[in-house]
DNA sequence: TTGTACGCGTTATCAA
DNA sequence: TTGATAACGCGTACAA
């Protein structure tokens, strides 16, 4: 392989001339440097990270530990989030899923220290409380998309659940509809109890009471092997003899079951009935007919932001462990009307 | 950080046999090795991977270089297979995505030279033939769900739409469906075609003429931006005076529209119309009642087996560039019904 | 402005 | 069975 020296040979230069005009440094006269990158291009010269890392005890690499986030529909694009932040600074990003299973996250942290990575992503795939098993090694962490169980003191960002379940109720509000459905998602999952808050509150607040609501659950049990209870809530609430004019349901998958379902009992969407999803997965939202009114979750942002946060606290600028949170933007589509 | 020869002090033998003991190669005496061990264990110490590199040129890591695979719902699984594969092999994954933009291709490259990648998996979102950029750099590359434009000479690993297709057809028309509507894929895909061969074909084989089908195009445009026809296809497809009784949808995100256009024409599902999506995507394939009968693409074993492949490649074992095939599995849910 | 010499953590060679 | 020493490609200190 074509280091540095050979470089250097054929410039004739020493080596740490070449190290300079590789690394922009100064001092360089501007005809040695044009010999030099002539011999970088002749040769095809590029740099050896390994030897760099070597030397400079700093890797330039970012790991992420994942759940199964890079292998579900959902959240991969907290990834690309990463991934764009991290080629826009030069940075390496080694990429580890644990599938669930903490033996696979010890093995994963070693391996990170193995490569000497300069701090870790935690990212998860549904918005949750974890336990972080990092293995004892102080290398820098920032959480993505999930919150370190109380007594852990990692910095973390989060989607707002609660404003995007805020923003969805208002814009029904607004419309006119006054008997609203909820089909609830999972409770094991960190959305679903501040997606009903902001739901409830926000009917509150209006003045309506809970006799105009009406909330079923709608899936529960374990990730990956859940019971799915949709179909029949979303029946049942639409026969309802008082039966509302909207139904939120607790995300966009979920919407396909209430379409249908309404559908199968010849309402009209919207005009018999409103709906509107969450997560904004465009795959559904997008295939829906009418396409579905939903609440975009900041995946992107989420690595995005997540990535420049790691950077900071790997810098040493951020200090205090801080929680932030970033906001659900609300996409309008056709699933909803006025009344 | 703690080296190969502060442990080496501790235990007191030299640095080459630390060494041997974490390779694990012979000529160490029990007693030495257990010593060593020791020493690993208290002082906690973890091999550098960029030093082992430096000296043995080799760096064990290949490189994912991706259209916008880990960003999107359907081919995440190819990832996660080679990341498994990985995994189970002592193998570093470094992935990136050129999110469609050549130029980024082109410095992947660089990035994957500078990384000293010992080979690369060349893998897309949906499969079809494409240009790799490799920027003529001599890396072992194995092409991942795309094939090479002729001329190349990549090896390949692809998912058998044709065979899917095949399973499906013949599945419909085993349970006595003789008027069959397709709804095709947008052909820019590469399944577009073969699936619409296999159907054509096995239809044909059957004995049954062109005038017991009805073909129409649900999707067409670059990828992104595309004209969505598929809710007025089939229900344009359904009010037909001799109206299929079966409906094979070009994948299982159009069929959501299937479903729809038949729930709003009264028709139910499986009882009036009979649908069959292709791909298993089961958050859609799943989340529709009654449960979408499909044909699974083989993401995972595409990314298992290319990466077992692309090892061939590097040891030099694989000779001649091939180009393998994998199967799809029929996956029966409650979509159809015998007539 | 440029060059020399050394060290980073590891593996390889060869001698002990 | 073990160890001393060189070498990998690069950056740094310091000298020229």
């Amino acid at each position: 392989m074509v280091s540095i020296v050979s470089v250097a040979k054929v410039a004739g230069v020493s080596n740490k001339t070449v190290s300079r005009v590789i690394n922009g440094e100064p001092y360089v006269t501007e005809e040695t440097r044009e010999r030099v990158e002539r011999a970088i291009r002749d040769l095809g010269y590029v740099p050896n990270m390994a030897a760099r890392q070597i030397r400079s005890s700093r890797s330039n690499t970012f790991g992420i530990i994942a759940d199964y986030v890079s292998t579900t529909p959902y959240s991969v694009d907290i990834v690309r989030g990463i991934q764009d932040w991290a080629n826009a600074n030069g940075k390496t990003i080694l990429m580890a899923n644990t599938g669930g299973a903490s033996e696979q996250e010890i093995k994963i942290w070693k391996l990170f220290q193995s490569h000497r990575i300069d701090g870790v992503l935690y990212v998860t795939m549904y918005h949750r409380i974890v336990d972080p098993e990092t293995g004892d090694v102080g290398i820098p962490t920032v959480m993505i998309n999930c919150r370190p169980r109380t007594g852990e003191l990692l910095p973390s960002i989060e989607p707002d659940d609660y404003q995007g379940a805020q923003d969805l109720t208002r814009y029904l509000l607004e419309r006119g509809h006054r008997k609203i459905g909820y089909i609830r998602l999972n409770p094991i999952l960190l959305g679903a109890e501040l997606r009903l808050d902001a739901f409830r509150k926000t009917i509150g607040d209006f003045g309506l009471g809970e006799n105009d609501l009406t909330i079923r659950l709608g899936m529960e049990g374990p990730v990956g092997a859940e019971k799915n209870y949709v179909f029949a809530a979303a029946t049942e609430m639409l026969q309802q003899k008082d039966r509302p004019t909207a139904i939120m349901s607790g995300n966009d998958e979920m919407a396909i079951q209430v379409y249908i379902a309404a559908m199968a009992l010849g309402f009209r969407i919207p005009e018999d009935v409103s709906i509107v999803g969450f997560d904004d997965f465009r795959t559904v939202s997008q295939a829906l007919k009418p396409e579905l009114t939903t609440a975009a979750l900041p995946y992107y942002n989420l690595g995005l932001e997540g990535a420049e946060l790691l950077n900071s606290v790997v810098a040493g600028t951020e200090v205090c462990p801080s929680r932030r949170v970033v906001s659900c933007k609300l996409v309008e589509r056709t699933s909803v009307c006025s009344l």
